[in-house]
DNA sequence: GTCTATATAGCGATAGAC
DNA sequence: GTCTATCGCTATATAGAC
């Protein structure tokens, strides 16, 4: 498969940071395009409409997901750790393209919710084999997408919950105790 | 306090259903007034602009949490256990204006996204006493705020990961044996 | 491949009749 | 207290020059 054009992932890089750092509603075809540094003439060039452009994204995230499925099965410090710390992290390509891909699904973007439960789909199998039971995965999962849900809420202030490194530490020791 | 008028309710939930059905795109003054089952012109009497019909949702939200900590505190199986079994509950009144407003944060909402960690700090200071450590803290108000995000992606198909009824008391089993 | 200019539609909000 | 009509603005998308 060809390489995509350069000016192309740069207008998905945009749209993406305007998701992020702004909500859906800022991100319109002109504020993309500003932000990309082109015209909004040239960016439909390369995407033809807005569900073009969310499409972009879409499948930027289902490539990203690939690589992260592939270093979860041969973490060293396990799938499940690895899963829940890397669910905090925020200037992460992946973690990015998940971000982003929330925002639109909260938005009512169906083929982006479609697209979120996929990715959770595919974590959940690699996880299951490795821990004890069923409730322990429910934990697992539900407790990975809250850690997402709290860096997904963001934005402003230092008036957030989420866990900073050392707490995570804990967190995840006592979650390997309870569930494998 | 004098009991607001019946239609101001009435537009209100309509509000509230339009952003948790359809996204807060969808949320229009024109959409949600025609839910309502009246005019724009109608609704702009109640709530005088936008903005001040996103801060009826947010003082519904605070009344709603008011009432919610105090059965927390006060509940048979425990204030942890109750906790999180409503978390997955989906048309209890506290749950649609939690979901609605988390909507309005996500879509970029300063005052929504204060609120929702204003109402998840009150909880955590109700739980904290009540479990071992920082990181069983940590570890239930993540999994709520999980079980939250999956309620709020919803929509559509059976698609989705919630546990059910049967899961969910095998999971908050795992958490009380994990956290007290 | 990227631009400017423009068509079309829908938004939030105001004014004034009833 | 609720309506209709309308203003001003901004959004997506198209057309055509360069």
């Amino acid at each position: 498969m060809p390489r995509p054009p350069r000016a192309k992932e740069g207008v998905l890089d945009a749209y993406e940071r305007l998701l992020i750092d702004e909500g859906e509603r800022a991100a319109t075809l002109e504020a993309t395009a500003r932000a990309a540094g082109v015209s909004k003439g040239g960016l439909l060039y390369h995407f033809g409409s807005k569900e073009d452009l969310a499409a972009g994204l879409l499948d930027r995230l289902s490539d990203l997901v690939d690589a992260d499925v592939q270093r979860m099965e041969t973490a060293e410090e396990g799938a499940v750790a690895y899963y829940l710390r890397t669910s905090v992290m925020i200037d992460d390509p992946l973690d990015r393209a998940l971000i982003a891909t929330s925002r639109l699904a909260q938005g009512g973007h169906a083929a982006a919710t479609a697209a979120l439960n996929a990715v959770r789909r595919r974590w959940a199998a690699t996880i299951a084999p490795r821990v004890r039971d069923e409730a322990a995965l429910d934990l697992v999962m539900m407790l990975s997408d809250g850690l997402y849900f709290n860096n997904a809420l963001g934005g402003d202030g230092g008036d957030r919950l989420v866990p900073d490194d050392q707490r995570m530490r804990a967190l995840i020791a006592l979650v390997l105790k309870a569930t494998s």
